[in-house]
DNA sequence: GTCTATAGATCGATAGAC
DNA sequence: GTCTATCGATCTATAGAC
């Protein structure tokens, strides 16, 4: 019989969610009642920490997935151009061609920072590294590889911000075919 | 004799650095009468609309600040050349090689972004516009300007965010360098 | 114009019944 | 584990004296 309780790993991409849409001081404990359907019994009861547990939650929850789904195959490539190709389709799928925002991002440059120093650090650091490593593979030096890899993440991320500041999701969609192009010709 | 008084000119620059470091919805209005040394009846009486106004009337000032020192140069330029790499350097000025955010772009991905959509697309657009217009001098067809004026504002935010999440304002600068030497070599 | 005092709403967090 | 009720703190905004 398949138990329909709530559990605590259920609650995190809701919470996610809702931070990525109103960022850690805007998400209220209204608003994320009224998302995860739980009262704040049950949120406290989960997350004794209150908001700032659920966020350091929802950044372990994310820093997995992108380490399996996405850094796994950089670090250590049998094929590195698809790896990083897989990278660039793995990113498009995951913030959605555009629409979707950094939660990562976005609390890196908001005054919480310094309240998830090391989670915020290790993620962009890990995904710098590890591309740095594919690129490596593919005959760069290494600062030529750093360079690249630092490039392109940080476009990705400008490529996110521009794309939600006009409007217009295409700007992300073309900055990942650029980059895939560039590693392609590599 | 030199006149004391708090204008509410004076005041915008200070609010414009309490919504860099805090956010909109961290920017309490107690921070901001620290901040600013006036009381809540005289923010109120400069400001009747609340935050919401601080916050366009910061938007206001900071794309007069843009249009006069970096997009002006760009929209006609003598030599184009030397207008963008001018606009690369005055934009190091601006971000203090990175180690200030831009309010702009952090605006964009938060959930206010929806409340000041105008001020916050313009300001893209212009950048983007007059960046792709210098380009075109430079020789470039109308469809390559406007996808490496794209490239760069993005690298520029992206850049910016990358800066704050590493810890490491090195990375801006050496975007900057990146995109002063790409455009050297055109 | 500037201040203090305070309204009224909402905040994060807790207590305790079930 | 889940809920409702509620606490004290803090929030934005207003009122009114000076």
């Amino acid at each position: 019989m398949t138990r329909v309780v709530t559990e605590r790993l259920d609650v995190i991409p809701l919470l996610a969610e809702v931070f990525r849409e109103h960022g850690f001081e805007g998400a209220s404990l209204a608003i994320i009642t009224d998302r995860t359907g739980l009262g704040k019994g049950s949120l406290y009861h989960f997350f004794p920490g209150g908001k700032e547990e659920m966020v350091a939650a929802v950044l372990a929850d994310i820093s997995a997935w992108f380490e399996t789904n996405v850094f796994a195959a950089l670090a250590d490539p049998s094929d590195p151009k698809s790896a990083i190709v897989g990278m660039l389709d793995s990113t498009d799928a995951y913030f959605q061609s555009g629409s979707r925002v950094c939660l990562v991002g976005a609390l890196a440059i908001d005054h919480v920072r310094d309240r998830f120093p090391d989670a915020i650090k290790d993620y962009f650091a890990r995904w710098i590294d590890t591309l740095a490593n594919a690129l490596r593979c593919l005959g760069q030096n290494r600062s030529e590889a750093r360079s690249l890899a630092e490039e392109i993440v940080a476009g990705i991320q400008g490529a996110l911000v521009l794309a939600r500041a006009i409007d217009d999701p295409e700007i992300f969609t073309t900055t990942i075919r650029r980059y895939k192009n560039r590693i392609i010709t590599l």
